[in-house]
Order: C-alpha cells, then sequence, then structure tokens
DNA sequence: ACAGTGAATTAGAATGATTCTTAATGGACG
DNA sequence: CGTCCATTAAGAATCATTCTAATTCACTGT
C-alpha cells in the first residue's frame, strides 16, 4: 500500500503540496512549512525541534500546530514514530521498512536498512491479531563508557 | 483480603533478600515489597501500577520511592525497562534474552523467547561502539480494527 | 538504652512533553 | 461582503518522572 520509497529526492514547495495532497492532507503554509523541515534532511527529529527549525526564517508556526500536524502526518502515514527514549517521541520522514539504532549516551538514531536485515523464528500471532510492524532497535554506547560502578 | 495469590511464588522473603543483596541493593521494607510485586507474576508494570499494587495490603511505599527504587533495580541490572509505549516506561524483571510483542490497541505486552528467533545481517558497528542490546517489538492490534479512514 | 552516622524514604514542588480548550483567523464560494 | 468550516494558536491542563530538602530508619559503638 506505500508508496514508492522516498529518497533524494528535491523537495521544493510544490512537490511537498501534492504529497500531502496524496495522502488527504491539505496543504496549508504551516503544514508545508513542517513537512520540509522533515523531509530535507531525512533525520530523526522531535516535536521541539521540528518547532524550533520551523521558525527559523519567520516564527509562524505554534507549538499547537506542530503537534496537531505531526499527528496528523503519523495518522495519514506520512511519517512514523520512531520511540526510543522515554523522554520524547522521535519522527521519522522515511516510512518505508528499515530499522534503528539508538546511541543511548548521545541520542543519536541512526537507520538500519531493512533489506540485509534478516529476522525468523517469530511466533505465531494470537488469534484475531494482525502485525501493525516490527521495530528493532539496537541500543549502543561509547565504548569504556560505563554505566555501573 | 484475599491475599492468597493465585500463581506459583518463586519468591519468598528471604529469597527476595538475597536476590537484591546479590545485585549490590540493601533489602529494605519498601524495596522488598516492589521487589516482589515485580517478581510475583512476571509480567510488564509501569511506576503507577507498580506504586498501586505495593500499597495494596498496607500503604507504606510512596511514588518517589517506587520510582527511585525502580531505576535502582534498573542500574543494577534487576529489571529491563521496556519503551514501548511514549506514555509511560514499562518494568520488567525478566532479564534474560528476550523481546515483546506489544498490542497497541490494549496496550498489552506478552515476551517473545529469544530462542527460535534469528536476527541475521545487522551492520558493522561504527568505531568504538559497544551493542548494549537488540530489542524487538512486535507491534500488533487487534484485527478489524483500523486506524486509518 | 542512647547518641551518632550515613543511607533510605518522603511530601510536595518542579520539570517537561504532550494534549486540551477555546477563541481567533483564514480561505473558498456564493 | 458575509457565511461556513477547517486551521491555527495561546495558554491552561495533564501526567509521568525527577528534584529538593527535610525526616526517618537501621546500625554502630559505648
Amino acid at each position: 500500500m506505500d508508496a514508492a520509497p522516498l529518497q533524494v529526492i528535491p523537495y521544493d514547495r510544490p512537490t511537498l503540496s501534492a504529497l500531502l495532497r496524496r495522502h488527504g492532507i491539505a496543504p496549508t503554509h504551516q503544514r508545508l512549512e513542517i513537512a520540509r523541515v522533515l523531509f530535507a534532511r531525512c533525520q530523526h527529529l522531535s516535536a521541539e525541534q521540528i518547532l524550533h527549525q520551523a521558525n527559523e526564517r519567520h516564527a509562524e508556526t505554534s507549538k499547537a500546530t506542530v503537534y496537531n500536524t505531526l499527528n496528523l502526518f503519523r495518522d495519514r502515514g506520512l511519517v512514523r514514530e520512531v520511540i526510543v527514549d522515554p523522554k520524547r517521541v522521535f519522527y521519522d520522514p522515511n516510512t518505508g521498512p528499515h530499522h534503528h539504532l539508538y546511541n543511548v549516551d548521545t541520542g543519536e538514531i541512526t537507520d538500519i536498512p531493512a533489506d540485509g536485515l534478516r529476522l525468523s523464528g517469530l511466533p505465531e500471532l494470537p488469534a484475531g491479531m494482525v502485525t501493525e510492524g516490527v521495530d528493532v532497535i539496537v541500543r549502543v554506547r561509547s565504548a569504556g563508557v560505563s554505566g555501573l560502578g
């Protein structure tokens, strides 16, 4: 059901507009700005970071709108939530199948491409259950840094 | 008032005491109570649930102590945090290698044994990085329930 | 028993991410 | 222009978690 993987596409205003429309989202000024922040570089950004970057040029997007918009984008499958840090949610513009490397020291998140990673032996699901997705999170830390005494 | 638990309790007071000591934790009254809640049934409980269950018989453990103790248990490797829900952290008394099935509708968490599940093709880590752990989270929902419109 | 000591506990305030409420704004269209 | 509905927004509310600062506890040596 997913559209083609979205990589290395120059996201100008009209392209973003079409992208939103394709997902059933009316392309308002604020939404385009948030989409631009998300898709410009394919990073993993928190709501706060998105708010900040969206308002770098002109402050024109409120915190409430950032949260509303991110939830809307998530519901429409435009972005994916990354749950690795209990403190905050990150948003990932890459909705294709892939996984994540999480540096618990720095908070840095890196993509792990899904091809090449094989996962087998998953148990059968209970009746009436449908898989929504499988997240693999590799937690790493800088060598030599230890949380133990 | 029927305190008689319905399941086999492998952990009586002296056993829990020894367990804490083995992990370098002084076995205080509150810590033993929290450990009992965690290990009695091997569930995945939030801090709030643990607070509630610890005070069911006799209120003697504060919210602050529950959080302090869970962080201590986590640091000493007695329990593991399960990060699947952005709203709250769950604590898992099973520290052995295993993974999780997360029902996004009900919030229910189920263990997936690690044996039988094979994961291969993980990319090399960047230099100076050490793997802390690999979490596999299978997100499921009840069939027929759709979050999309 | 009893004071001394450091660790453990605690009530409540503070923090911070996210959501909610409610009012203002804006654009499309007759 | 004015209506209508969606969108935006300011700030309050919520809620999990952490922090602060004081109190209590468990032990020790006497």
